[in-house]
DNA sequence: GCAAAAGTGTTAAACGTACACCCATGC
DNA sequence: GCATGGGTGTACGTTTAACACTTTTGC
């Protein structure tokens, strides 16, 4: 709290105290949001009787000016001094794809000084998830820049060293960004050193094709953050229309977890948080799915 | 990034807009990290058969300057241009602690208009871990304002509320700070509102008594954080010594979970987490016990 | 009929919980 | 001896994984 240094604050009281503070005159980074907007959507199948396969998507905005022009970033934006870090983001979301009322969670802080080649940008990333049939204005669709992004995220290698004093583990992630004839593609490195006592996680992007800033290293994350909260919380279900089939359901855990699922142990495990209805969906050459419901339960029940 | 309307930037190469970007000319928020550095402590223990008790402590610093002056704060300052968020958080705690080389994680960033009378302050907090016995400058001893608190957590109310379109649960939590005649209070309010499909947490201080900020909602997140956490992760090491007892180790994960553990359940639970020593700690009035040590897992083993 | 998905039942293995019981120690 | 913690065994219930099997549909 040096800043405060060259006021005596000891002999004002704390009103006369925040009537003299200049808040101007110490050089600050700016800070922004910067938003991953998740969604899932069905590929055509030319199968009558195939389920169409799931695929999650991200959107991006195509920029239009330095730096990174042309390339693609996440939406976001600077946070204004009115506005919380959420509503700044709430904002973002709104303007980017119409949508509000939409589930969003604080992701991570990125606050590396060279991050942004303009000047010192501290961006904070949220994470937000729609289900596709609900946004009204499908980004992509309309006149902004923003497109949907088919995501794929795959580890392209894993090594493990010892040392002396401890391990390294390294993971070199695959991010592939898809959108007709567009295809972006980075490769993150995730490190994790464990020296003694410590264990340090270093995030870098090596290799970044059309993607803009840092971005890449913050859709990973995203991911893996994804990931592991779909295995101990209700967010798949974000995902998800009002009414959905157990399959559906599945299909959207196992796009994301990246692996396939036994229906059976499935049906179980997700069995306390749906409720059934008597609804169902018209099925194509095979049996007619009973539709569920989400049923909410708080932490605290 | 309308921030950088008033260029043309089409006319330009990503050099030459660079070169005449000027960050100075929008008012931006100032940037703080804060620290919320845990460890755990014996307490004195008359009956010379029992063990000690252990307790969660906080280190906090009493304010020497407006505002809430004389109140206490969790350590933390401005950060610099050419430091990133994680090295300004490690700086405040080798300042405050004299320590480095400890677990670190990055916990939330606060950024709501009014947290900070002075100005407008986005707060990215973090989380550090010691074990108390590693410290070699004490903070409470020396001659700083910082102080071990001993930290008491407990949901003092819970309430359901049923509504048309969701649900309503809000908990009262209490959170006690003491050391030796100081004691600090406070109660923070979370909310969790689920209307129709989203879900979005509210929390907010509603009471504080010597707690400067709005310092007691940090507490309370990561107090949340470190409950979460050691269900699932190699957390609860960073708290201890490199030897230790199992018992010792039972109980710290009592302390943060604020519930009694059957020993024999923990041990089994517990079991592929330590490795095993041939040194015994010199019991007094039972059975003397042998020391374990850590033993470290990658997330991708 | 047939392929695909919807849905149920059965078994074995893994895990968690509770409790009983013995061991070792210092006073 | 005895209170206290250290440490193991055992029994029971729950959860999970794997797989087999039946149902229902559109073409």
């Amino acid at each position: 709290m040096t800043e405060l240094s060259k006021y005596d604050p000891h002999d004002m009281t704390e009103e006369q105290f925040l009537a003299a503070y200049d808040a101007s005159q110490y050089e600050r980074p700016s800070v922004t949001v910067d938003m991953l907007l998740f969604t899932v959507m069905d590929q055509l199948q030319h199968n009558y009787r195939k389920l169409p396969e799931k695929t999650l998507q991200l959107l991006l905005i195509q920029r239009g000016e330095h730096p990174f022009i042309g390339q693609w970033a996440l939406p976001g934006g600077f946070v204004g001094m009115d506005e919380s870090l959420e509503e700044a983001a709430r904002r973002e979301l709104k303007t980017e794809t119409n949508v509000d009322q939409i589930y969003m969670e604080q992701l991570y802080t990125w606050g590396d000084v060279a991050r942004d080649p303009r000047t010192r940008v501290i961006s904070c990333a949220y994470m937000a998830l729609v289900d596709h049939d609900s946004l009204e204005v499908q980004a992509g669709d309309d006149a902004a820049d923003a497109r949907w992004f088919e995501l794929d995220y795959s580890v392209a290698q894993e090594t493990r060293t010892n040392q002396p004093e401890g391990c390294t583990w390294e993971q070199v992630i695959d991010v592939t960004l898809k959108h007709k004839d567009i295809r972006l593609m980075a490769k993150v490195k995730v490190t994790e050193i464990l020296k003694g006592k410590t264990i340090e996680i270093k995030r870098e992007v090596m290799e970044s094709q059309g993607i803009a800033f840092d971005h890449a290293k913050i859709i990973a994350y995203g991911i893996e953050r994804l990931r592991s909260k779909i295995e101990y919380t209700d967010i798949a279900f974000h995902l998800m229309p009002s009414l959905f089939t157990l399959s559906e359901l599945q299909q959207v855990y196992e796009i994301i977890l990246g692996k396939e699922l036994l229906a059976a142990a499935f049906r179980r495990k997700i069995a306390d948080l749906v409720d059934e209805t008597n609804e169902y969906r018209k099925a194509a050459g095979h049996r007619p799915s009973k539709l569920y419901r989400f049923k909410p339960r708080s932490r605290f029940t």
